[in-house]
DNA sequence: GTGAAAGCGCTAACAA
DNA sequence: TTGTTAGCGCTTTCAC
């Protein structure tokens, strides 16, 4: 059986407290009385029990983290940072996936899976303001990603439109004139909305039209989209020069069908892509791709969480936008684009 | 504040206990009574405790999974698995990365960080048996991967030898001769050991060399690690026409850095990885890989876990072969291959 | 500096 | 069928 407080403190022959004050290190403890409480605890192999240490404290040192996917390489990495950075406050990580779901998504806002948590940290893509105005939990959520709510919880994410901007804008210094959006939604729900909007942003601005033609729509955001997509435009008979891509895998997906149907990259078209995924540095052609700061956004997630266990509840969530930057890679500038794999 | 158990109870005038028969549902209660009860529940918007049920029930319904590292796409797609198979059984999933590194794994198997669980899934790399023999920590544990050890834990991965040998077989049959293997390990602790055996037990049932001057140590088991192999390997002098990769990160790698050099895939180098991860299927040349059952392994592992839980702890440890096969693609096939992307 | 005792919210054995 | 009560193992006033 386990060992409890009251098991080392009788084989010590002192009191629950002394061997509770022993434990957690607090200050006033004899050095004699520590040492003596120290052997009783190895000797018995006592281990504390955290759950009843949280059901006193109130507080668990697990906070949740709910993505869409974990295939996705994106998350993958991301769920790696914020492991580490949860780490850093001594936190640990229950890990949950929606699919990107709306019910699953509005489930687990409700902590329906996941209730032994002092935080959440979610990545919604289809659910919705009313979703979360429903929600009756009391645990501080943080919302990571595209989506933009006008309620009461912190969002940080990128400046998703600047992004794009920029994206787009490198592909026009490039003269490309025809520019294609791979992996808008279908459906009323428009999760790639600012992306979208940075597209068409910078095509306005350069005093190019936004063919609506041109804007491809994905069920999902892997390859398979993307390259289905990919073919869906070429079959059409639209031809882009430039393929911008709400992110990496389908950047990666329509790449491959491109050079499948014999165009080469970037000379008849070129890609870029966002996130900036591992996968990316290594094909056959590198991906120019927006690279978001994800420690940044790992770190300011779980320090949010933590701030607001501590002070009073948020009245107004804040919006806060983490960095990025374009890299530039073969997929737009060709072979005589940096060695690959940098970091 | 909270409301307890106490509170709805007063609320409507009735115990703790009927409250507690309400919330889990027990057999003996009266329609009109549970009726009551749950008004005042919704009234008061009352949501179990878990933390407090976890102390008195001695369970978590949390199973922490432990893996080398998350950016590597074959752990992630694993992850996803394991937190599928996981709620399967009303379960969610503490995580957790070790880098792959010892003393993190050690750490975890003394169960460190997380120690509010029911059992421990570890996926291990640098782990010794005595690390593992030297573990004080009652809970469950269930291992992931090549690393084997004579103790009394279940253990589960794919016939490594074997599939390794179907791979190598396989590199054989396309008349190849000259096959190197890619991702062995410095130093003592040899984690790659298994499909290094396959691939020499391959070359020997065929009467081939099984050259050492071909067999190229990498640090980590990355895209960036498998690149910086085959260049070493192409840089003295040695020109395999085909490599075996310990896994995919690494085949895909090394295929870039064989592109640089102006080698064809399969033609000159055909190319066999392992793991059969999403991004393998979208390169300009798809990826021949050996594909475990990620699947079966989540499954296995957690109801393992499971049945220890209830079960007397295991006296023995079982070893569990999940499934694998060999998907043959243009890496090896070249492009009169199947159609890219099949499941 | 150390001890005694209350109680975090819940479940389950036992009573009624 | 419902109520009473004793803990699960810990932290934490409050005495001493």
């Amino acid at each position: 059986m386990r060992v409890s407080l009251k098991d080392v403190a009788s084989h010590a022959g002192v009191s629950i407290k002394t061997v509770s004050n022993v434990v957690n290190d607090h200050p006033h403890v004899s050095p004699a009385m520590r040492a003596r409480v120290q052997k009783s605890i190895d000797e018995l192999g006592y281990r504390p029990n955290l759950t009843a240490r949280h059901l006193r404290k109130g507080r668990t040192g697990i906070v949740a983290l709910a993505l869409p996917e974990l295939g996705n390489p994106y998350f993958a990495e991301l769920a790696a940072e914020v492991v580490d950075a949860a780490a850093a406050h001594d936190y640990t990580v229950l890990l949950d996936h929606t699919g990107g779901r709306r019910d699953q998504e509005a489930l687990v806002s409700q902590g329906f899976r996941a209730r032994v948590i002092d935080g959440l940290i979610l990545s919604p893509i289809e659910l919705e303001a009313e979703d979360l105005r429903a929600r009756a939990e009391p645990v501080p959520l943080v919302l990571l990603g595209e989506r933009e709510y006008d309620l009461p919880h912190d969002h940080i994410a990128i400046d998703n439109v600047a992004a794009a901007r920029e994206a787009v804008r490198h592909l026009i210094s490039l003269g490309r004139r025809d520019i294609a959006f791979l992996g808008a939604r279908r459906g009323r729900s428009q999760p790639a909305h600012l992306r979208l909007r940075g597209w068409r942003e910078a095509l306005d601005a350069a005093g190019l039209v936004a063919d609506h033609r041109l804007v491809a729509a994905t069920d999902g955001w892997g390859h398979a989209d993307g390259a289905a997509a990919m073919a869906r435009l070429l079959d059409a008979g639209h031809r882009p020069d430039a393929v911008f891509a709400y992110n990496d895998p389908i950047a990666i997906g329509a790449m491959r069908v491109l050079a499948e149907r014999g165009l080469r990259i970037p000379e008849d078209v070129a890609v870029v892509g966002f996130d900036d995924v591992v996968e990316g540095r290594f094909g056959a052609v590198t991906l120019t791709s927006v690279s978001p700061d994800k420690a940044s956004i790992a770190r300011m997630a779980v320090e949010s969480v933590l701030s607001q266990l501590d002070g009073a509840p948020r009245k107004e969530g804040r919006r806060i936008h983490a960095g990025h930057r374009l890299v530039r890679r073969e997929s737009t500038l060709g072979f005589d684009a940096p060695p690959p794999a940098p970091a």
